[in-house]
DNA sequence: GCGACAG
DNA sequence: ATCTTGTCGC
């Protein structure tokens, strides 16, 4: 199935956003047990023009590392909230492809259906290339919640006029819940607990954290990022 | 009209 | 996202 074009505009990706978001399907669409987590995370380096992805595959028994990949390219648009996943699907796919086989389940850094269209970068990731995708977000998302007990795991419905759209969840005590949605081909009842089984010591699911860091030192060092 | 809005 | 030291808490 060929996604249509988009032209580049503002425009092109807010009429294509609304032809792809009622693509999203929340029903799980892999078969247990997982074998393989991939985390996928992007930064940014020279003023924002730079976009560096990383992806991450992990043994979902013991989380291994088993692959990780970066890749550098221009970005193509600016960052306009609402349309994160348009500047920042172009380099996630590319890593993808690089990677030596495809996740049973994608975790992507930032929304999945917690967004105001409904279709974050998560989402966007699910749609485009068929991979079961869910999003992890660290910022305030749209939409409300009731307050989360002091306990690791706790999680409760993040709604927006009355509808579902993710889960807050505290995924680490003593620190601001983290918001999960799924993007495509996952359930909203499957997103939080899968969260939680690839959480450590950390904040974050280890796959997304573990992408975070490449993504970021790459930014960081655009010296070693240029070559090889 | 104004502010908010993942990364 | 990124620019950035020390500091507080687990």
């Amino acid at each position: 199935m060929t996604a249509p074009a988009w032209d580049g505009t503002i425009e092109g990706a807010r009429a294509l956003q609304a032809m792809l978001a009622p693509q999203v399907v929340l029903r799980d669409g892999f078969t247990k047990p997982l074998r393989v987590i991939g985390g996928f995370a992007v930064g940014f380096s020279g003023d924002g023009a730079i976009a560096h992805a990383a992806g991450v595959l992990i043994d979902s028994e013991n989380l291994d590392v088993l692959d990780a990949q970066v890749v550098e390219m221009p970005a193509v648009m600016r960052y306009v909230p609402g349309l994160l996943s348009f500047r920042e699907l172009p380099p996630l796919l590319d890593v993808l492809e690089r990677l030596s086989q495809l996740p049973d389940v994608a975790m992507v850094s930032g929304a999945g259906i917690a967004h105001a269209q409904r279709f974050g970068i998560a989402s966007h990731f699910g749609v485009a290339t068929g991979v079961p995708a869910l999003g992890v977000a660290t910022k305030a998302p749209t939409g409300n919640s009731a307050a989360l007990q002091q306990v690791r795991g706790a999680y409760t419905p993040l709604r927006e006029r009355g509808e579902q759209i993710g889960w807050m969840l505290r995924s680490k005590l003593h620190c601001q819940p983290v918001t999960v949605s799924p993007g495509h081909r996952i359930a909203m009842a499957s997103t939080a607990d899968l969260v939680m089984r690839y959480t450590r010591a950390h904040r974050l699911p280890e796959p997304i954290r573990l992408a975070m860091r490449l993504a970021s030192r790459r930014a960081g060092h655009p010296d070693t990022a240029s070559h090889e």
